[in-house]
RNA sequence: GCCCGGGUGGCGGAACGGUAGACGCUUCGGACUUAAAAUCCGAUUUCCGCAAGGAAGUGCCGGUUCGAAUCCGGCCCCGGGCACCA
């Protein structure tokens, strides 16, 4: 029942039924390919590289839902379509396998974590198996893996070494009920996911990496990348760079100096009323006078115990508290009234403005609310104000008035000159400011990458620095608590993988701290500098100087950290000496092509462009940027139109339609949908479509015998028409795979699949021309058909067909006929037709005639080949 | 509020400023069949018409152009992002 085919000194069975059998064809290929490690990259280097990534999963305990292979599938067929044309593609796949829900199960169930997540991944690798992805499976990556993570833990020591990684306290959402610390995602409404508690900000001591070191060079960077422009601008509206000028203003009152603030409009320092601190400004003590320090004290206390959330989206009444004090402008010595208000941040600037109510909705809010003065310094330039004052506040341009000697300068100008001004006398200087926050990166959780650093007193710390020299930053990172200073000291290269110990339980420790806090034989240890090696500090400590009492960090990374540099792994991804070889880095750079979900537009491709830049930095990769082009597929929805969810009972698992119509038909309907961008709903019925066409390929290709169709015939001479769309389809599949516009190359095979039907005859290069263009996207049928037709090896590595431009050139072609703009007919001319043959030709036409015969021709216009435009009176 | 993206048949969607609705789904009719399924052939924007054909039509209003779904201006609606960042 079934025949041999040979093929590179390997064997495979075909199968040998008459019929399209997708399953066994399927079943069939995907294991040959394996078999043969078909896909495996690096097998030619003196071939052009092509690195394709897909934005890895997490193997969620749900499975695989239809959303995953629609990306997948369009970087399969861009993997293919390169191989075809000569490519050497590293085509890899992973799995980003640290995460929460891995390890609520294992609070909830009890098992380790690591358990859950094998299984996950088990079944997404059986489902992504079964879709037949071109993907070298050697070079699979798990990020909980320790022969990985030792690599997370690596590139952060070098953060840490470059002074880039820092302690501070930092809020993080606490909820007594649950005596646990939460994630974001963990709190709906101020309330816990789990359970529905409230949960309060609570500061505790995190790590925090300084990404604002790098805020220019990741707006810079931008520029030359090859991504959407959307992602591009939320990217740059996250880092959200702005320019001005800091400006000191003097105080009244004698002691704390000056306070300074940042503004980005220098011009409007004449309209300036009063200041207002942050409730957090560390000036608000100083400043407050004793009749107003109950009044002061409440404002704080109450802006303290509220969330970002209502502080921002709920509080559209701006709200604060006079502190009694002034400050005086610089520029004109005016006195100001200092107020402390909570719709200043302390996280941005100086935490501190200076108030412009006039040219500031804000300030005029609140000026209103508290009856201050309002002061313009600003008109329009042009004559739009007509003589009146502008409506209130106004932010536009224009000029300045009410401004002293700067009065009657443009607001860009006055601006300047007044920054210079106060410059020389040392109270102003430009300044830019920028949006983007450093990252908190400590979760309070197991399930995740132990930060190699362990706890010493200040005495061992500087004991170990002189032999630590390359590993420590050049300010120690320290912080106090119970009145003791503990300074951070990093594990060393050699320790590293630094594992998860076993624990009793997964939930935190009661106390803020994650679960690892509850292991003592861990966490509080004899620690030998030189060799990252511990005992339990219950036992007696080892002989030798190097040996010193530590508490290990209990914080563990954020899921983002895994994720952050998995596409360097992938081009070296066992190697148990560097993260990868430069060798590696250097064949195959960053990924050419990054295709994934919009949701990561800012976090994840901007946290791994800051690892990038660091590891380019410190020599460890070649360029710069890790993504040159970036592509979003869009969300399926449901077939209600609705975001598919577990929940709503809409949600598409693939392997039943695996099982009914094949994973090639599957295949071709994900791309068929319509543009990979795009939000399409998901129609049930609509895989029928590219399953008939499927089956129509199978019957033109294969006869009763279940060998080739006799209509295909080695020395048949195909209808000119059949090549010349034969080449239209070559040329319009590549391109459309090239711009990943899929939906219309799968139309247009359709087309020619239409055509090659109504053929009595066809010759068998046409038909083999045909199936290599179909093989990246329906690629085991293909692989059948072409061993069924007798061609040589796979079509997995036979070179993509050539476009013959002299093919598509016709002797006639239809040209258009229309009287003024309106179609009036067309037929077939020959293609170097004159004007005055078309015009001719046109007004012989009877239906031109009715329309244009008895008229005058005022105007003609002749697109050759194309259309033949009468304009009558 | 601000910044993007998008509104085309019953549905998903095609259309370098040049025949609007390719391709597919759905539905209807026909062929094959004892019958059904599958398959094959044909029709499927609306209105008028027996037909040939004509008219209207790409969210709404206006403009540019020989010609606009496409370009420009003003609105409406939907989706996404940001949101006291001084």
């Amino acid at each position: 029942m079934e025949r041999m085919v040979h093929y590179g000194g390997f064997h495979t069975m075909v199968t040998d039924s008459k019929d399209y059998d997708f399953q066994e064809i399927e079943r069939r290929w995907q294991s040959f390919w394996e078999r043969n490690r078909t896909f495996a990259a690096g097998k030619d280097p003196s071939r052009p590289k092509f690195y394709v990534l897909d934005m890895f999963p997490y193997p969620s305990g749900s499975g695989l839902h239809i959303g995953h292979p629609e990306g997948y599938t369009a970087t399969d067929i861009i993997a293919r379509h390169r191989r075809a044309r000569g490519f050497d593609v590293l085509h890899p796949i992973g799995w980003d396998a640290f995460g929460l829900p891995a390890e609520q199960h294992a609070v909830k169930t009890g098992t380790h974590p690591a358990a859950n997540t094998q299984n996950n991944i088990a079944n997404f690798r059986r489902q992504i198996k079964a879709l037949g992805f071109s993907y070298d499976w050697d070079r699979e990556i798990d990020t909980t893996d320790p022969r990985y993570f030792r690599w997370t833990q690596w590139i952060f020591l070098q953060l840490f070494r470059r002074g880039l990684a820092y302690v501070d306290e930092r809020p993080v959402w606490w909820c007594p009920e649950l005596r646990t610390v939460l994630a974001n995602e963990e709190v709906i409404d101020g309330k816990s996911d789990v359970g529905g508690f409230p949960v309060e900000r609570r500061n505790l001591r995190q790590w925090v990496l300084r990404i604002t070191a790098y805020a220019d060079r990741l707006l810079s960077g931008l520029e030359g990348l090859d991504w959407p422009d959307s992602t591009k601008r939320m990217q740059a509206a996250w880092i959200g760079r702005s320019e001005g000028a800091e400006i000191t203003f003097g105080l009244e009152k004698p002691g704390p100096g000056g306070l300074r603030v940042f503004t980005t409009r220098p011009d409007t320092l004449f309209g300036c009323t009063y200041m207002v601190l942050a409730p957090e400004h560390g000036l608000v003590e100083a400043l407050t006078t004793p009749e107003m320090r109950v009044a002061v004290g409440d404002y704080r206390r109450r802006a303290a115990s509220k969330s970002d959330l209502e502080r921002t989206d709920l509080a559209k009444d701006k709200t604060g508290v006079f502190t009694g004090s002034f400050a005086v402008n610089p520029v004109n010595g005016a006195r100001l009234p200092i107020w402390v208000a909570d719709y200043v941040l302390m996280g941005y600037g100086t935490g501190a403005i200076m108030a412009v109510p006039a040219h500031d909705e804000r300030d005029f809010e609140f000026a209103a609310r508290y009856s201050l003065p309002v002061v313009p310094v600003i008109e329009p330039a042009d004559h739009s104000s007509n003589g009146q004052a502008p409506k209130l506040p106004y932010t536009g341009d224009g000029n300045l008035v009410h401004s002293d000697g700067y009065t009657g300068l443009d607001w860009r100008e006055g601006g300047r000159r007044i920054t210079t001004d106060l410059a020389a006398k040392g109270s102003a200087r430009h300044s830019v400011n920028f949006k983007l926050r450093d990252w908190l990166f400590s979760r309070q959780r197991y399930w995740g990458e132990p930060i190699p650093i362990v706890w010493v007193s200040e005495g061992d710390y500087r004991r170990a620095a002189p032999r630590l020299a390359g590993a420590l930053p050049e300010e120690p990172v320290s912080f106090e608590q119970d009145g003791v200073v503990r300074f951070a000291l990093p594990l060393c290269e050699s320790a590293l993988p630094l594992e998860l110990p076993p624990v009793q339980s997964y939930l935190p420790s009661g106390t803020g701290e994650s679960a690892l806090a509850n292991v003592p034989g861990w966490v509080d240890i004899w620690f030998d500098f030189t060799t990252g090696m511990a005992v339990p500090a219950t036992e007696p400590p080892p002989a030798g100087d190097t040996w010193i009492r530590a508490r290990r960090e209990t914080n563990t990374m954020p899921q983002w950290a895994g994720s952050c540099w998995y596409y360097l792994r992938f081009t070296d991804p066992r190697n148990s000496r560097q993260f990868a070889s430069p060798e590696a880095l250097a064949r195959w750079g960053g990924p050419d092509l990054y295709v994934g979900g919009a949701e990561h537009a800012v976090l994840h491709l901007l946290y791994a462009r800051f690892w990038h830049k660091v590891l380019f930095d410190i020599g460890a990769v070649p360029t710069d940027e890790p993504f040159r082009r970036l592509f979003h597929q869009g969300i399926i929805l449901g077939e209600d139109g609705e975001k598919m969810a577990k929940s709503g009972g809409n949600a598409v698992s693939p392997d039943a339609i695996i099982e009914s119509h094949g994973t090639d038909s599957l295949r071709l309907f994900l791309m068929f949908l319509g543009p990979l961008e795009a939000m399409k709903p998901w129609n049930p019925r609509g895989i029928e479509g590219p399953h008939r066409f499927l089956q129509k390929v199978w019957r033109d290709c294969i006869g009763d015998d279940g060998g080739a169709n006799p209509k295909i015939a080695g020395g048949a001479q195909d209808s000119a028409e059949l090549q010349k769309l034969l080449h239209e389809t070559i040329r319009k599949v590549g391109d459309d795979i090239e711009a990943l516009r899929f939906n219309t190359a799968i139309s247009q095979m359709m087309i020619f699949e239409n055509a090659l039907h109504k053929e009595a005859r066809v010759s068998r290069a046409t038909a083999l021309a045909f199936i290599q263009l179909l093989a990246p996207f329906a690629p085991h049928i293909c692989e059948e058909l072409w061993s069924r037709l007798g061609a040589p090896g796979l079509a997995s590595e036979a070179p993509w067909p050539r476009f013959d431009p002299a093919r598509i050139s016709a002797a006639e072609v239809r040209l258009v006929f229309q009287v003024n703009g309106k179609h009036r007919g067309d037929r077939l001319v020959p293609a170097g037709l004159t004007q005055e043959q078309a015009v001719a030709l046109a007004t012989a036409d009877p239906r031109v005639a009715a329309f244009a015969g008895n008229r005058t021709i005022v105007k003609v216009v002749y697109v050759p080949g194309r259309i033949l435009n009468l304009v009558v009176s």
